[in-house]
DNA sequence: CTTAGGG
DNA sequence: CCCTAAG
């Protein structure tokens, strides 16, 4: 779902505000991009700066919204949202989340923006042109009662946006995105229909009355039940140059089977799209406290939406969209290329893509009493409770995510990439997309994924991880520095039959990673692998400050293993998923024996001195 | 809780 | 990666 965010002008303030802190801020100034026309949803830290929203986040708005809309009342069951209807503002909606239900514990994150969770604020930030679906969202915040069409306004607000991308976009839904549901609808084309018209066309489709005076929300919810596809719920239309694609949005729905939410992507092509490799896509990670709002109130999530759906349309299955790790990895690709020297065309996981990669593997997938249901056991302890994947707490690690596969097809997945990257990239290109980077990371860190209660039981996992090995080791070799990072796996560890956990689901370390702990081990000493962890890992959830330490401990080893000896060794040294460039293990070495040499030495107090800048700095930040 | 080390 | 001991 895009949305539109007035936000605007007020991009650039914050840009130039927006803090230094890594994990923060993600500025996305909608003007930078000119040509695809996006929506994406952000969501605006305390401080203003401005922070990609995830899926989730994304979904609960729009759940609300169309709860809203369709069902006035719906609201109340979830709390947290009800801050956010309130306001009817578009550019700065604020969805307030509620803190301590919402989050899942995520250290890192929330030390560093703690504020955020606060104070969510949903802002669309309109990339680009403006989309129908947005319009719809805004009017349910507003009210059930009187949907007042901001949406519309929205898009008006945004100068950027104008009149034009509506055009297309609403005639582009007439045409091309939903041909579908007018031949199913006898011909109708709703736009053509009154309100009153569209009204009881509603009726007619659904069974039920609804409130809602949008004609836009009414159609696209016709439409919706019309096909029972998950298609047509959301759809973002990207203009590219003259041609005019159309992106086909996963709806959130949740899925009537016990599966909190399903999404299913669907990525419609338009005619142009399958011509033109680029994609766009809107969804933007983001962190972890929408998702698990999300679980928390699975059941007023759907109401109306999904109720609507699912009352019509049980039958058809909504599969959860691709979007977070999808779009992180895309993040990734971007950050690298404007970070980097290299501008890599993403590796289409094509090849992969082909066939649709889903995890399921911390999910049960039961079809007992015929009816699918997909539970997660682990953190209960195998109690056999149902739990909303979302929120799995990995035992005191700071959290796990978890990840999403995409169902996408080759060929919209494959668009929807390349477009992705495109827009991020031209977000990058921006004098200040450096943050950009940091952004990512933020994102990255919090990103939950929903999985897809469709995957395919095993060896998924594997072909993600090695997808998102490939991926990383592509880009970092291009360059190291960029911090490529995955989306987190959705899972650490499931209770064996016996109780026993799983091991936390083995996570190779990238190169960008490596990178960065040498960095920071550079910078903040060997052994201070919290503060590492803190600063320098901020954007990884996952990788504790153990982890570093082990993971240092082994790039020791593999310094001093490769360096001294190179020729005896090698048999020793098979390959390791991972090959370290030899300049990172010289590095390694270096360090290792500076640090070696100066801290036993000095000892503790002294090393600070002798590191100097980084370890007070480091210190200063936590004194 | 953070480190360090062994497994 | 996990687990545990020690500060």
């Amino acid at each position: 779902m895009e949305t539109e965010v007035g936000v605007g002008g007020n991009d650039e303030d914050k840009l130039d505000d927006m803090p230094a802190v890594e994990v923060g801020s993600a500025p996305s100034s909608p003007r930078e991009m000119a040509d695809p026309v996006v929506y994406k949803l952000v969501r605006v830290v305390g401080d203003g700066s401005m922070v990609p929203a995830t899926d989730d986040e994304v979904m609960e708005v729009e759940d609300l919204l169309e709860d809203d809309k369709s069902e006035i009342h719906s609201v109340a069951d979830t709390g947290q949202n009800v801050g956010c209807a309130s306001n009817d503002e578009f550019p700065s909606t604020k969805t307030q989340f509620d803190g301590s239900e919402g989050q899942c514990e995520n250290p890192e994150v929330d030390t560093e923006k703690s504020n955020t969770q606060l104070d969510t604020t949903v802002e669309l930030e309109k990339l680009n042109a403006g989309t129908e679906e947005t319009v719809p969202l805004f009017a349910t915040n507003s009210n059930d009662g009187h949907i007042d069409q901001p949406g519309s306004g929205g898009e008006c607000s945004n100068p950027l946006d104008g009149p034009i991308e509506n055009e297309s976009s609403v005639s582009a839904l007439c045409t091309n995105s939903k041909p579908d549901f007018s031949k199913l609808e006898g011909e109708i084309c709703l736009d053509n229909l009154s309100v009153r018209e569209l009204h009881e066309t509603f009726k007619a489709t659904f069974g039920r009355e609804t409130s809602v005076k949008d004609k836009q929300w009414l159609k696209r919810r016709i439409a919706m039940g019309l096909t029972n596809s998950c298609d047509i719920s959301t759809t973002t239309f990207v203009i590219k140059d003259n041609k005019v694609v159309k992106k086909g949005k996963e709806e959130s729905v949740k899925n009537v089977e016990g599966e909190l939410a399903e999404v299913s992507v669907t990525g419609a092509v338009n005619e142009n799209c399958e011509g033109s490799p680029r994609g766009c896509n809107n969804l933007m990670e983001n962190p972890e406290d929408v998702s698990d709002d999300r679980l928390r109130n699975p059941g007023a999530e759907y109401d109306c939406s999904v109720g609507d759906l699912q009352t019509e349309q049980k039958a058809a299955k909504r599969v959860r969209k691709p979007t977070k790790r999808y779009i992180e990895e895309l993040s990734e690709v971007e950050s690298r290329e404007y970070s980097g020297k290299l501008v890599s065309s993403v590796k289409n996981s094509g090849d992969g893509q082909s066939s649709p990669v889903s995890r399921v593997r911390p999910v049960r997938d039961t079809w007992l009493d015929g009816r699918p249901v997909v539970t997660r056991q682990d953190s209960l302890g195998g109690s056999g409770v149902q739990v909303p994947y979302v929120c799995r707490v990995r035992r005191s690690r700071p959290r796990e995510n978890f990840m999403a596969l995409m169902e996408l097809q080759p060929s919209s997945m494959g668009m929807a990439t390349k477009l992705v990257k495109k827009a991020l990239g031209v977000r990058g290109a921006r004098p200040d997309n450096k943050i950009g980077n940091k952004v990512f990371k933020a994102r990255s860190a919090s990103g939950w994924i929903q999985k897809p209660p469709v995957a395919e039981p095993e060896k998924d996992e594997h072909y993600q991880e090695i997808k998102a090995s490939e991926l990383e080791k592509d880009a970092d070799l291009k360059h190291l520095d960029s911090s490529g990072d995955y989306s987190d796996e959705y899972t650490g560890s499931v209770p064996a039959a016996k109780g026993g956990m799983r091991r936390k689901h083995h996570r190779p370390w990238t190169l960008s990673e490596v990178v960065k702990l040498v960095e920071g081990v550079a910078r903040y000493g060997v052994g201070r692998w919290s503060e590492i962890k803190r600063l320098a890992f901020a954007s990884y959830s996952y990788r504790t400050s153990v982890d570093l330490k082990d993971k240092w401990r082994n790039l020791l080893r593999a310094s001093f293993a490769n360096s001294p000896a190179e020729k005896g060794m090698q048999s020793s040294r098979k390959h390791a998923s991972v090959p370290i460039p030899a300049p990172i293990l010289l590095r390694v070495r270096e360090l290792a024996e500076i640090q070696a040499q100066v801290a036993p030495n000095l000892s503790s107090g002294k090393l600070a001195a002798c590191d100097g800048r980084n370890v007070h700095e480091t210190r200063s930040g936590y004194l």
